[in-house]
DNA sequence: GCTAGTTTGTGAACGAATTCACAAGCCTTC
DNA sequence: GAAGGCTTGTGAATTCGTTCACAAACTAGC
């Protein structure tokens, strides 16, 4: 299969929220003018997106909202349940443990790992903090598949190293640093000190 | 000045990390092609990024630290003190008000902003959460620029239309919904949801 | 001050992503 | 069943971003 731009990832994933909102408004077609209005783009890159998976829509009607749905969920892999470790029980691990986003879109956390014995054994929304030296073991024996990283930038890269070596291939970064890892492994970063230097940047250096 | 791409300035803000890090480690100049190497890039990239702003390094030298720090510092805006406002004392916001990151790059909270009665009063790592009517008197007296928005996706559109009224000019969403503002205010999403469907889009799309 | 060895800055070439534009196909109405 | 009105799917054109490649400029060693 052709490549496909992250950019177009991305989209789909905003496509495919309108649909599950159109879905429970009993909304049974949309045209690819509507979604584009909806998530700030063109019709012409929603039709674009979409082609690059296959043809989902009618011509003179557009496209049908559970069919297309039901697509999007296939194309993003979210048909499955994945199961997913966070690493570190600080202020932001505890803030996605608790999301209740994820699990509703098929992302199960199956514990939460820290090094802090005061931490470990507690629970947090019903997740299990474990010693960060159980980690191995676990992704192992609860076929873990998505590792979420939350520490603070300094041991992030060895606890990537650590997570590499026991073959999950899926990273979510929070550490405010660079990651560096296999090219089968896919890791992606949030940084939100980034973002907000991005704001600072356009507020900056505004159009006169 | 020429529009300048995102991704450019993402990159500009890696490179200023590991600037700030060889600034601590006293080193005095570093090429294009360390820079490259550190922040996942090639070095002739690096240069035609800093090439859009002016000519910051010495033909066989390479840049010298201090300045090419400062003159990042400069472009991005980081040398003025930003005055930041949250909305939600939810986990999220409460997670964001803590985070040290922020303030250690002159970005300074101001106030936490929720509507729920139980919260307004307390306070947030020294951060006051404050009633949500308080929003718009606020933002005036305490010449706040930047607002975060931390609340569930339901209200977000229409707190992000206060903040747009209020004369805001940036705001970095994490509700996971697409916001729509006007041309001239800056609007950054931060949507776990949707970076981890991203992941799942990896695992199940790996090439054979 | 000449030579060898680096490294920058930048047009030009390339490649990737978006937008354009239109034929093809479907629905509705008469 | 023909005509009019939509909307898709997609090559072609365009725009945008990255990489190449090399002259220009610097340092160090002799």
């Amino acid at each position: 299969m052709k490549r496909i731009a992250e950019s177009t990832v991305r989209r789909l994933s905003i496509y495919l929220r309108f649909l599950e909102e159109f879905e429970d408004r009993g909304l049974s077609t949309v045209s690819s003018e509507e979604l584009a209005r909806r998530g700030g783009t063109t019709s012409a890159q929603v039709r674009k997106d979409l082609s690059f998976f296959g043809s989902f829509g009618k011509r003179g009607l557009g496209y049908s909202v559970p069919e297309l749905s039901s697509a999007l969920r296939e194309i993003l892999g979210l048909q499955k349940e994945w199961r997913v470790v966070i690493i570190g029980a600080g202020k932001i691990g505890a803030a996605l443990a608790q999301y209740r986003g994820f699990r509703q879109r098929g992302f199960n956390i199956v514990a939460v790992y820290d090094t802090n014995p005061e931490k470990i054994g507690r629970t947090l929304e019903g997740i299990e903090i474990r010693a960060m030296s159980r980690l191995e073991a676990d992704v192992e024996t609860e076929h873990a598949e998505i590792a979420v990283i939350a520490i603070p930038g300094d041991g992030a890269q060895e606890v990537l190293d650590r997570i590499v070596r026991t073959g999950i291939k899926a990273v979510l970064n929070f550490a405010p640093v660079q990651l560096h890892a296999p090219a089968d492994v896919t890791v992606k970063a949030v940084n939100m000190a980034m973002e907000l230097e991005g704001l600072s940047f356009a507020l900056t250096n505004r159009e006169s």
